[in-house]
DNA sequence: GTCTATATACCGATAGAC
DNA sequence: GTCTATCGGTATATAGAC
């Protein structure tokens, strides 16, 4: 008894270093290489070095562990994309700098590929992270594209959230073009097309 | 002897209602539902409604099976977009069909799903309908853009193939956030974000 | 051509020793 | 807490009867 599994993926963050640690951090790296259906109990805990009885010890199950993996990736992407967007600078420099910033692009985005898990999006626990995190990030790319509005430097002609859902779309997408042709040629394609249209849309400073 | 598998999934369209042609649909409606690795020969083999030896006889397994669904639904995909893009129109009345025409939001494309399946896009077999298909689309896409432009409806500033790829990665990404939400209204707003920016390029007819 | 029977491996989970 | 043993079920493919 006295499993540590109570409140199982609830817990905060583990100690570095742990079981439960090295559990979620292997989970985290085969869900975005193999998604969800391929992903095994079994090819995790070998990456993970622990035996079977650890798994269910700390989790109850593969779901729960996913769902652990799948929060802490969505908790890391939105600070590295909050960290981008409360920089300083004008607002087409910020959507400018989360659409440029480096990516593994053939690696896709260890989110989106979730949405495309039939297990993942029927499961209402597993598919809120998602859910969560994208709509976090249109809501913020918005923000900074009002913003942008208020200052002066962007048309008012626009409508901040459509815009902001074509800034996350064309992300996804890209990475979608990209693996399908194994080359990141159209993800940078079309990352400079919407910049492009968007930057017709800036004026310049009074 | 006397397998019609010789060249297996190369065969073209076999005859309606055959076996051959229900294994082939029942595998392109399993592939869009759960993606390759989460499609089994059993499964296919009950929707189908054949035993497991029909299967073996005309297709050499499961990859071979899923090469000719693939093929097949890329086929159709790319017929039904030419013929939006063929239509007369302005190239944004073109584009902005493409765009807005009906689509099941929240099932996917179910080729741009494929790009997801690790076995998919490693194998360079299966991969190739996906690369000609969104090779086809930005192409097609471009050559649209760039009448536009030849026709004066269009700024020359834009890049046809820049903004092409946008179009296609707002589709495939407007996918991604509606299923997140389980909701298509991301996809719309994605694509009429898009829409808006590029009718700011287009210049009055004379 | 189509079927059933069989084979080997892996799936996800549990039991229970240490 | 961690391990190994084990379970019933499925994945993918082959064998061989009809």
């Amino acid at each position: 008894m006295s499993s540590t599994r109570d409140s199982a993926a609830a817990a905060g963050t583990p100690p570095p270093g742990s079981t439960q640690e090295r559990l979620v951090i292997s989970t985290q790296e085969l869900l975005w290489e193999r998604g969800y259906v391929g992903t095994s109990p079994k090819a995790i805990l070998q990456r993970a070095g622990v035996g079977q009885g650890s798994m269910y010890h700390h989790f109850a199950g593969k779901s729960d562990l996913a769902l652990a993996a799948i929060r802490r990736t969505a908790d890391d992407m939105r600070a590295a994309a909050e960290e981008i967007f409360s920089a300083p600078g004008t607002a087409y420099d910020r959507v400018a700098a989360y659409l440029l910033r480096e990516r593994q692009v053939l690696r896709g985005c260890p989110i989106g590929r979730m949405t495309q898990d039939r297990d993942v999006v029927q499961d209402p626990e597993l598919r809120a992270p998602l859910d969560e995190m994208f709509g976090w990030l249109r809501h913020r790319i918005a923000e900074v594209l009002a913003e942008g509005q208020r200052h002066g430097e962007l048309s008012d002609a626009l409508d901040p959230s459509a815009v902001a859902a074509s800034v996350a779309a064309v992300v996804q997408g890209g990475y979608v073009l990209a693996r399908a042709a194994e080359d990141p040629a159209p993800f940078d394609a079309a990352v400079h097309g919407l910049l492009a249209l968007l930057a017709a849309q800036t004026t310049p400073a009074p």
